[in-house]
DNA sequence: GGTTAAGCGAGACGGTACGTCTGGTCTTGTT
DNA sequence: AACAAGACCAGACGTACCGTCTCGCTTAACC
């Protein structure tokens, strides 16, 4: 979100114009800061339905059109807020890679059932994924900077499994990890079970017996 | 949803009151129906985001204190404009058994696949998922209503298997379901790629993998 | 201003159509009474400048909107404010007729001095005369209502002495009057001197000195 | 209006400090001309409740802190504008004297009327007295730079007829000019009718007749 | 002739109020 | 009593300006 100072403005001074851009360079950190800040808090307060720019603005001790300058939406900011405060590219930052497939993959999902209970995380990243439901737009944002960086991590390590024989050479990884992916997300979006360890456990088994070799 | 007239009001004619639940049997059919329609429309022209009581009100041809007599949120009127609209039960109304359980499941998932792809239905299923991501009693309805009736059918068809020996015993049925629903519904909702029948059949088939006998 | 229910509306339903024109006869008077009221009290406390909406709005426990429905401008509400809360048809109700024409003026005049000088009155007065001369639709409203009625007060009492013989018989009484009133008005609007009874007193003598006959 | 660099800050280099007043020689010309000039411009093309300091430097092509550091509100900053502009001070720049005083000031009086008829005069004098209204302080100013100067032609012109044995000795020649511009500017300033030359005729002999020795 | 301190164009900033929109409640008169 | 209609209080929306505050840049004035 935020900034990206592309070249997809022609010529600025012709006849379409319309919304004049600011000076990125000018930019005051500070309110930038103070504002993903109060999105944060007041996201875990209130929720997103009842989030509104007026009271980031004041928690933030920031004029309204400073957010409005630089943000198109409220999801913006949250988007910006969550990547910059604390979700670091994700549920995690890397799979591990002991040898042990099944081992390390418990081992992470538990990691990130862990973390979307945390209310800290789950309000904002469950703002994300509402804002994201209702505007396509946002969510490819939403999938560039934050799904697909945790999906990849998946896939990476399922090749380097492949490539040790540990599961199949015809598997679609990209499919697998969906596979891990997809139960977790709904369970977890529309609150359709506990996120404990015993089902991310359940899980991991049950995707790896159809990767298995078929010996 | 609507209005459970149930015996949680312990006095009524006290003095605090409260909310007077009304009498179900004096409502105006014709304002109902009216009002199912009339948000079925308006979510499918405007989306979830921009669905406003008032406007559901003004194309009903109703008072606005209509609809918050009998219901208690847009979601709500959503919620059963849907379920009496037109998704009847959720995504199929049973899995067909022909004893083949891949050719039975990837039809369902193909159905399934093309009901999402119709505007029609997918603009109010999808304004539930989110309303249901945001508020657990939301979800809770919504679930009771529609997901659950749809993950039973399958855990229906996948027990028939079972019984007949064509997966393991040792397998959880719940789990195998959502390991079906779970990537499709992160798929569709969050918009990670397209919902063709090349998608449904693979996961169908990887699915199936880990469920085989071992033999 | 308010609501004039004229019959310009030709169908409403029509093409044109426009701004919903609300129904006077729901009006709640005792929102209007304290709109009113407010207005009055912050056009003395901060002055027509620093008059704003909201203040009112707030002052008196009123939703914005009950201001927008019945009034178009602050200007608006300042006039029907004044007209019923204090200014009871201009500065004075009716000049006397004593006979002494000259008595008779002085004695006005020295009361609508006294008068411009209460800031309970001075401050909404001069805050119509100011929106007046800014805004020639609400000037005509503010004259019909409130300088007219004026002026033809003190035309009627010259007419009264003409006929009586204590003025001349080609006189122009309008113009009279404006004479009356204009240095009145100039001298309080723009600050020119004190508005004192000696002021006045010699305004009259002088007025006078132009109209008696020749003898 | 603009700066009058006085005697009144104490110290300067004190604590406190407070306001930097800048130092006049190193004005820039061209900017002050460019912000005059478009005040005067938008003055006339959109009124002065709808003139803003940032419509002024843009059109001026100025920074607005070039017009604060100068003008301590845009109401000075018309006032610099209107009296450079064009009204070189006031109405007239002098009442002639033919020896035929009703004459002189019907002429003087006629044009004053033209004046007041032209749009490019008329909006910026009104914003003015407008402004004047409101602010005691500008009106201070505004009277001095324009309005006494005017009387004060009147003044003279009447003195030389009172000498000249053409109005009595007795006659309070203040009192008189305000009953030549009194009913004038009321006219103007509320829109109680047209401007024209029977008005400014009759009102010229109205005044007259109380002028004349009584013979 | 180089330094330095202003004025300057530009515009980001913390604010306030605007006029509009909608939420949810209340009132009125009709069916 | 439910209903259509819509006025009401409340408050967020996104915009427009306010007056202040940096930013670099230009332009004297004084070394």
């Amino acid at each position: 979100m935020s900034q990206r100072p592309g070249p997809e403005q022609p010529e600025d001074g012709g006849t379409a114009a319309g919304r004049r851009q600011p000076d990125p360079t000018r930019r005051n950190a500070r309110s930038r800061a103070a504002i993903l800040m109060a999105s944060l808090q007041l996201v875990g307060e209130v929720g997103y339905a009842r989030l509104t720019i007026e009271a980031i603005a004041a928690r933030a001790g920031v004029g309204k059109q400073t957010i409005y300058r630089w943000w198109p939406s409220k999801a913006a900011v949250l988007l910006d807020a969550f990547t910059e405060g604390g979700g670091e590219g994700g549920p995690e930052a890397a799979v591990p890679d002991t040898g042990d497939l099944a081992a390390d993959l418990r081992a992470v999902l538990r990691a990130t059932a862990d973390e979307f209970s945390d209310p800290a995380f789950e309000a904002p990243y469950r703002a994300l994924a509402v804002a994201g439901a209702q505007d396509a737009e946002l969510a490819r944002e939403f999938d560039a900077r934050l799904t697909d960086v945790g999906t990849e991590l998946y896939v990476a390590r399922l090749r380097s499994a492949r490539d040790a024989g540990q599961i199949r050479g015809d598997v679609d990884l990209r499919l697998a990890a969906d596979m891990l992916t997809g139960p977790f997300f709904q369970r977890w979006l529309a609150r359709r079970g506990p996120l404990d360890h015993a089902f991310t456990d359940a899980l991991v088994d049950a995707v790896l017996a159809g990767l298995r070799p078929r010996d």
